[in-house]
RNA sequence: GCCCGGGUGGCGGAAUGGCAGACGCGGAGGACUCAAAAUCCUUUGCUCGAGAGGGCGUGCGGGUUCGAGUCCCGCCCCGGGCACCA
């Protein structure tokens, strides 16, 4: 399309700008109000995709805003640099992954320069930066000292296409990988884990000190989730010096256990199994242990969980409450690793156990009365309880109560709450990782590598194939080395740490960079921290954003960061994906629509102002055919702000007339409108008020009878402060052909809407009669409600429609509107 | 199965219990032009009506209210998350 300006010189013009004279560079001493906006800071596959624009185009907006604002904002940019993809492609292209990856950051810096956004670029860091690998490993090694990395054999998910384990939080709920979509595996493997257990109960109460998307808070919950609950033990019958120790968090149930389960891999399976029943039971823990943890959780599906595998043991405990022995099953539905291992079942109050107790013939009793008309099925909700000795009456959380206290004086019993968030694997068998900085030796078994020996960084003449180890074990010279403390022959840890541990404190490097003999003083980092707001994808609800919550505690625990505020993100904003044919866009589905093409018709005004208009920021964008048609209307949109920034046949008169006034107080009231707006996230609204706007000052331009130069100067200049945020090169050119040698339109202040130029002289009142617009009357905005009865009953549209009927009620709500109810 | 979102014109969407459809896209008509593009103006929920004007209308069915897209109850559909965690 013909633009009237050129929109790529300008852009260029500015970009440079802002580059040279490090208008956005911010500095650590500086005396402003501080806010800290930050992006996630992105994976380099490439020149930027829409998803990354739409982010940085609400991150700068933030930037911008809070600039004006009087604020000293800190804009970093920087990139996750170590992961999957780039050792795929380099071994694919039989390139190195460091230039593979270092060809894909410069693509995604250029068109990340080209959207014009505000970074203190001096800040940039990346994952695979040698001065970066050093702390992340000075970390990895604090932890270990603090105890928090642990070394320990664990039946692991293991992705065979990735070639690696992962952690539970990359295993999908399908049991596939969350990267290459693989059935995930499960290994009896030794790996290194972080402690993130020890944080679970901080991690959950802290949650609702965070300003953060609702549905984020909960998936977060769901994660950890917390359970409150009893462990008791269940005497073995025949030898009460023994016992099945069990967890419940239905303690008040229990006169209703029938039968108690055993997990496959619970360790006094064998202890409890008789000779009869050896065969049943081998078979099954075979079938077991054999089977995915895909097959093993999905199988209860459609039959409502008929599928519940299971065998006798041949031994029998003793419930506690009503002294009966119970049968001891082994099933694959419960879990070696949640609890104990084993379970009380009670079947009429819990689904599973109803449907394995129905499968196996097992008895039911009810201990809760379930409302009428529930029918035969199990049912767990509220109710008296019956059949419960001493419990009967009671509703279930006193009979809880009870139940908890029976236990502790007679079954060992023990309050406990359990999790279901487990430890962090952050071991990886891959190359592009940051290296594990122990080393093992035989005399002195796992040594820390000594910090002045920091990084610890991968050689790059590595044959790099997915055999299952790391490509660093098949290296002799990275592997064999030397023990620290005796000097004896040693090997290196060759596996790599999850990315998600890089990702995990970039945030605090930001905010002192230039420091290199540490990863950040911590004081300059408190100035900072917390992030104010920070932006990013859905898809890191947990990962990312748990790991990172994590760290910044444990950090402060272990006084790498004391004094600092222990989580590290304020307000989180979770945008909308970008849909193309109803699917997510990925580089791996091969449907990004890049940048570029639209820098150089539109550009990047035009794009960011699409990205802003096109709806609500937190919900997902359909790119259609129509896409290119609304794009350009935004470009339009700012055609017609350019042309009436030079419009030059105004015909201008000294005097203020009530038109002019009209025009100041719509421009007011857009003031406050974009900024109500821009602080509810509502930037859709935003943009179609400065439309409005527009609309309103270009026709009072043109009319014939003239215009105020003053107020027109003053619309102008408002309108171009209002939109700098949005749309930053064309305002800030036009900002400048209107004031030149004066600071640029970002070194201004947000405008300030004047109280009573916003209020309405007078208003639209519409009189309805029941309910239905009759009549319309201009009213005082500060009419009173028998003011408002009298005129609606008194205007000759409505006593027409009335024909002398008498209401029965009227209704004022002034200055809004009269309902006269017949 | 459970837990969140969401369902409004041809399309994206707007609307603190008070004029449904702001703003934009698309469509229609007009001005300018030799012509086109660009620009500007008018118009645009559906429907009945020549018109004035009327009726209907926010997934479906009820309810609360003078008044419901908005609140409550029960459904349907779409999207997402979780899914043997005792």
């Amino acid at each position: 399309m013909a633009r009237p300006f050129d929109v790529s010189a300008v852009e260029k013009k500015w970009q440079a700008c802002w580059l040279d004279e490090g208008t956005y560079d911010v500095d650590n001493d500086d005396e402003r109000e501080r806010y800290y906006a930050l992006c996630m800071y992105p994976y380099p596959s490439g020149p930027a995709h829409q998803g990354h624009i739409r982010n940085y185009t609400f991150g700068d907006l933030v930037v911008r805003y809070q600039t004006m604002r009087g604020k000293a904002v800190l804009s970093p940019f920087g990139f996750d640099s170590f992961g999957l993809p780039a050792e795929n492609a380099a071994i694919k292209a039989g390139s190195h992954p460091r230039l593979f990856t270092e060809a894909r950051m410069a693509e995604l810096k250029s068109s990340v320069r080209r959207l014009g956004a505000a970074y203190d670029w001096r800040r940039e860091v990346y994952s695979h930066d040698p001065n970066y690998m050093r702390w992340s490993q000075t970390f990895f090694l604090a932890f270990l000292e603090a105890g928090l990395a642990y070394r320990a054999e664990a039946t692991v998910n293991w992705c065979p296409g990735c070639a690696t384990v992962l952690a539970n939080e990359q295993v999908l709920s399908d049991g596939t990988c969350e990267r290459s979509g693989d059935l995930v595996q499960r290994r009896d493997l030794e790996q290194w884990f972080f402690k993130i257990t020890d944080y679970a109960e901080e991690l959950l109460n802290d949650i609702d000190t965070l300003e953060w998307p609702d549905r984020v808070k909960t998936m977060q919950r769901n994660w950890i989730g917390r359970s409150e609950g009893v462990e008791f033990d269940l005497a073995l019958q025949g030898d009460h010096s023994r016992a099945l120790r069990v967890f419940t968090t239905r303690p008040d149930t229990g006169f209703g256990v029938t039968y108690a389960v055993v997990a496959p891999e619970h360790p006094m399976l064998w202890d409890l199994v008789t000779d009869s029943e050896r065969e049943s039971v081998t078979g099954l823990v075979e079938r077991a242990s054999l089977a995915s943890e895909l097959e093993r959780t999905a199988s209860s599906d459609a039959g409502g969980g008929l599928d519940k595998r299971g065998a006798f043991t041949g031994s029998f405990v003793v419930n506690p409450f009503t002294q009966q022995s119970v049968p001891v099953y082994v099933a694959d539905y419960v879990l070696g690793t949640y609890g104990t291992g084993a379970i009380m079942a009670v079947p009429a109050e819990d689904e599973r156990d109803f449907a394995f107790a129905t499968l196996h013939a097992l008895p039911i009793v009810r201990t809760t009365q379930p409302p009428d008309g529930h029918g035969d099925g199990p049912y767990s909700g509220e109710g008296q309880h019956i059949n419960s000795g001493f419990m009967d009456g009671m509703d279930v959380a006193t009979a809880k109560i009870a139940a908890t206290q029976y236990l502790e004086k007679n079954a060992h019993g023990v309050k406990k709450v359990n999790y279901r968030l487990r430890d962090w694997l952050v071991s990886r068998q891959r190359f592009w990782g940051c290296p594990i900085p122990v080393v093992y030796c035989d005399t002195h078994g796992i040594v820390a590598v000594p910090l002045d020996q920091l990084p610890i960084v991968a050689p790059d003449d590595v044959v790099m194939d997915k055999t299952g180890q790391s490509p660093l074990a098949t290296h002799e010279g990275f592997r064999n080395t030397t023990c620290p403390i005796c000097g004896g022959p040693a090997r290196r840890e060759t596996d790599t740490m999850d990315t998600f541990t890089d990702s995990s404190w970039y945030f605090l490097r930001y905010t002192d960079p230039f420091t290199s003999d540490r990863a950040f003083d911590p004081v300059e980092a408190a100035k900072w921290m917390p992030v104010d707001q920070y932006i990013g994808g859905i898809e890191h609800a947990i990962l990312h954003l748990l790991y990172s919550r994590f760290y910044l505690k444990a950090l402060v625990d272990i006084g790498v960061a004391p004094g600092l505020a222990r989580e590290p993100f304020k307000r989180l904003f979770t945008q909308g994906m970008i849909r193309l044919d109803g699917s997510k866009m990925s580089k791996s589905k091969g449907n990004l629509i890049a940048p570029e093409e639209y820098y150089d018709t539109v550009g990047a005004d035009g794009l960011r102002l699409f990205h802003l208009f096109v709806g609500p920021p937190a919900d997902d964008v359909d790119w259609t055919d129509q896409t290119e048609e609304a794009i350009e209307g935004c470009a339009r949109f700012l055609d017609r702000v350019y042309r009436l920034s030079h419009y030059d046949e105004c015909f201008f008169h000294d005097e203020i007339t009530l038109d002019d006034e009209e025009v100041r107080r719509e421009v007011h009231r857009t003031i406050a409108k974009v900024t109500d707006g821009f602080e509810r996230w509502s930037y859709n609204t935003c943009v179609a008020a400065i439309m409005e706007l527009l609309n309103t000052i270009s026709r009072w331009a043109r009319r014939t009878e003239g215009a105020h130069r003053a107020t027109l100067d003053e619309s102008l200049d408002i309108l171009l402060r209002l939109l700098a945020p949005m749309t930053p090169h064309v305002t800030a050119e036009l900002w400048e052909e209107r004031h030149p040698g004066e600071p640029g339109v970002h070194a201004t202040t947000w405008p300030e809407a004047d109280p009573t130029l916003v209020a309405h002289s007078s208003v639209v009142m519409v009189v309805q009669v029941n309910g239905k617009v009759r009549a319309r009357l201009n009213v005082s905005p500060d009419i009173t409600e028998a003011d408002a009865t009298a005129a609606a009953l008194a205007d000759a549209d409505i006593v027409n429609f009335l024909k002398g009927a008498t209401p029965s009620r009227v209704v004022a709500r002034p200055p809004r509107l009269v309902n006269i109810v017949l």
